[in-house]
DNA sequence: ACAATAGTGTCTCTAAGACAATATACG
DNA sequence: CGTATATTGTCTTAGAGACACTATTGT
């Protein structure tokens, strides 16, 4: 190979997204997974992921709503950054970079086929590396739901405190304090009661229904000092 | 041009690392800018950087410990990754994904030719999309410094309590409660004194030196519930 | 009225801040 | 000894958890 081609892999890598979607599915942590069409690994549940393309991308989170509205059929659920991986060996392509994102729904649309939602802390091995992003992608979820309003992205709206109250302990994985819970939500101010909307769940009183102020729509509210659970 | 062309500036991008190396100097957080000898922004200060080098990099890291290397004449100092940059706009040279890394140093050695210590807070326009990058990195170590020992990779070893308690103050830009600050350094567990060395700075008691332990130096020790400053 | 869950009032306990007391160096 | 900073002891105060009480619905 001549200096030319050598210096053009060198210096243009493949760049891809891959996009880690969860959801709370019988108050699990829930990831979707998607059979794989093309080589490599063909066959096998991998994170929905492509290249990034230049010429339709305006950056690297637009080239994720764009996997996730083509291999998830989503519009565009929360969805941050997480980090980025990289390396030799990762993809058995060639050398390169993966900006890995998280995104979060409320409601997980039955599956289409292809598609599967599987428990975060039950997943088989993951082609490339996969099982490594998803990891990272959980604990952050975790870690932020600790001190933040992360959470209500899991929660279709309007919803009730009970309800948002048994997410939090869903991820966290611990139980939490109702009067401190209400305090919190209370003061992280993201909250707004639907006026008058109640929801009743059985022979007793029904809750309030809240939404997220408009605010807090793509931004996250934090605490001073977390939840303590 | 043809479709394989078309499909290989698609699939094959500018990739690059940067990297936002801070310190502390006169109580104000620096960053490194380093003068550029070549186009685009030739002789504009800008963050040090460069392509990410598929024949000698093991991962993104590792090009960014060389370029530290190559263009701070640094070893490995701490190194975190920030998050990429990409888009169609930030380079000149074409669509480009960048992987920015933050690194803190202790001793600003004396500045070589070419390099510059600014402090964080009067910046001048810098290049590329360097000016945000920055802004997330100090936003990234300021918010760290609240609840964890991120600040003791700005402190040369060994140190005492009081330079230490200096340095988040330096930081977060606002007092700290002396005896919390101590509380909170003794909880989370990660200094050790250094047997019988003391530094004697005055006519008065000297302070005892610390030392990170061996298991904190690669990894960071966090707190409960902050530093509440 | 009863059962059952929603929501509140308030006491307790933990941990952060204030402040004062003690310790130890150099002169 | 006197001064200046380090370090510790302990009181005060804010916020989290526990628990009991009130509110509101369907039956």
């Amino acid at each position: 190979m001549n200096t030319s081609t050598n210096s053009n892999a060198d210096h243009r890598l493949i760049c891809t997204v891959d996009v880690v979607l969860l959801t709370l599915r019988d108050a699990q942590l829930q990831v979707l997974l998607i059979k794989r069409e093309r080589e490599p690994f063909a066959g096998a549940l991998a994170l929905p992921g492509g290249y990034v393309h230049a010429s339709v991308d305006q950056d690297c989170a637009d080239a994720a709503r764009r996997v996730l509205h083509d291999k998830a059929g989503l519009p565009s659920p929360y969805l941050e950054q997480l980090a980025s991986f990289s390396g030799p060996a990762r993809d058995p392509r060639g050398w390169s970079v993966s900006v890995a994102y998280v995104a979060l729904v409320a409601a997980p649309q039955a599956p289409q086929p292809g598609q599967h939602w599987l428990p975060v802390d039950e997943l088989p091995q993951l082609p490339f590396d996969h099982g490594r992003i998803v990891a990272n992608a959980v604990d952050r979820v975790r870690n932020k739901s600790q001190y933040s309003s992360l959470p209500v992205h899991l929660c279709a709206e309007p919803f009730t405190l009970p309800q948002l109250h048994g997410i939090y302990e869903a991820l966290l994985g611990e139980p939490i304090n109702a009067v401190s819970f209400r305090r919190k939500m209370d003061e992280l101010g993201m909250l707004e009661p639907v006026p008058g909307a109640k929801l009743a769940q059985g022979p007793h009183r029904p809750a309030q229904l809240y939404r997220l102020r408009d605010e807090y729509r793509r931004t996250l509210s934090l605490a001073g000092r977390g939840l303590n659970a």
